[in-house]
DNA sequence: ATTATTATTTACCAATTGGTAAGTTAAACT
DNA sequence: AGTTTAACTTACCAATTGGTAAATAATAAT
């Protein structure tokens, strides 16, 4: 009928699919709930997904692709050393604002035993290491202090994971939409990087 | 009436379930399985909570009652404006280092739409006014700089539960028992209690 | 020793879960 | 046209879920 739609079941249920899994995590998630929210029967998700394991995995997958083409941009522009960090951070934080529900799934997806965090791994483990490399060889023309990549890439993750959290806290005492906290926890994670990372930083104290 | 303090199967079960609710979370966690960690049948779990809803208020009213305890403890000091804080921050880093379970348990339960969440507004209220009214006494004494306290509070409490987060993401990654990242953490909190509340600190930026 | 109370178990149950198999309908290809 | 393929549904199912009710064991009170 109006099967010429680009926006399919598929994409539907992908979208309803994040928005259950992110707020209310993979186990209090039920296919027969997903579906009914959509005016479907669970049987189609299977159809298009096969397992419910295979549906949370093509979520974090589109939303990791998300992420990663955001990424993409930032990286394809001329900017160098610090200021590249900069643009970095600065636009993790404006995806987080305006996709809340990327932030839940990667909170429940962080989770050492959940089921998506395989895949995620999977996902997350070739930007970590061209992160890696990329700061070591600025590393060795001095455009960056020296320290453990690995480490300040994580703080840096776990922060903006952290964020989730935050917001979440915030609404439940009824604080919608608090910008504020969450500038300062941007200066916060910048302020760390650069004490880390730029070699021209002097530390205060 | 009641037997004397004999960590008897009572304890036991609110052991077991504080493993399993911080760690798989809520909807995870089958009474069952926990029975069967424990040796004793499903039965006897709910003989004693009646509801699996009631067992995690449980777990979640015990975890509560030690963190209060811990407070009270602080707060009987002679301690002063600034140093009280200070004195505080840094026993929820050490209580949040020493039992990680109880930072799972937070972290499952803040979330807004979750089975717990009332319980621990309940038990957490009473905590937050009491605060908010004593750091707006501190203020108008000049002890304390002009801020809105909830807000404060709140961004205080979101980051020691996204502790929870942090920690499990580095040990995903391999990283076992980070106690660097943790220290900086807690000096960003530090640094952003200062900023918020401490008169005699001069922003530097 | 008998009774009463507390603790724990066996036996069920209705509802829900993710998932399989086989249809049914709609669209696409030949 | 007819056949194939993709999209979706109806009909089931086995396992698991939280929970009830009644029986039994253990402990305390009389």
């Amino acid at each position: 009928m109006e099967k010429y739609e680009k926006y399919g079941t598929k994409e539907k249920i992908l979208d309803a699919a994040l928005e259950s899994f992110s707020t209310s995590g993979f186990d209090a998630t039920s296919l027969d709930a997903v579906a009914r929210s959509l005016g479907i029967r669970k049987q189609t998700i299977l159809y298009h997904f096969t397992t419910k394991k295979g549906l949370l995995n093509a979520v974090v997958e589109r939303a990791a692709e998300n992420l990663i083409s955001s990424i993409e941009e930032v990286l394809s522009s001329q900017l160098k050393g610090w200021e590249r960090i900069e643009a970095l951070a600065r636009m993790i934080f404006r995806l987080a604002l305006r996709e809340p529900l990327l932030l839940g799934l990667l909170r429940e997806v962080s989770r050492p035993g959940s089921v998506g965090s395989e895949r995620l791994k999977t996902l997350m483990t070739p930007l970590m290491d061209r992160a890696t490399l990329w700061m070591q060889s600025e590393m060795n023309v001095g455009r960056m202090r020296r320290t453990n990549p690995r480490l300040v890439i994580l703080s840096a993750y776990s922060t903006v994971v952290g964020l989730a959290t935050e917001i979440e806290v915030l609404r439940a005492a009824g604080i919608e939409q608090a910008l504020r906290p969450v500038t300062i926890r941007r200066r916060e994670l910048m302020r760390f990087l650069r004490v880390s990372l730029d070699p021209n930083y002097l530390q205060s104290k």
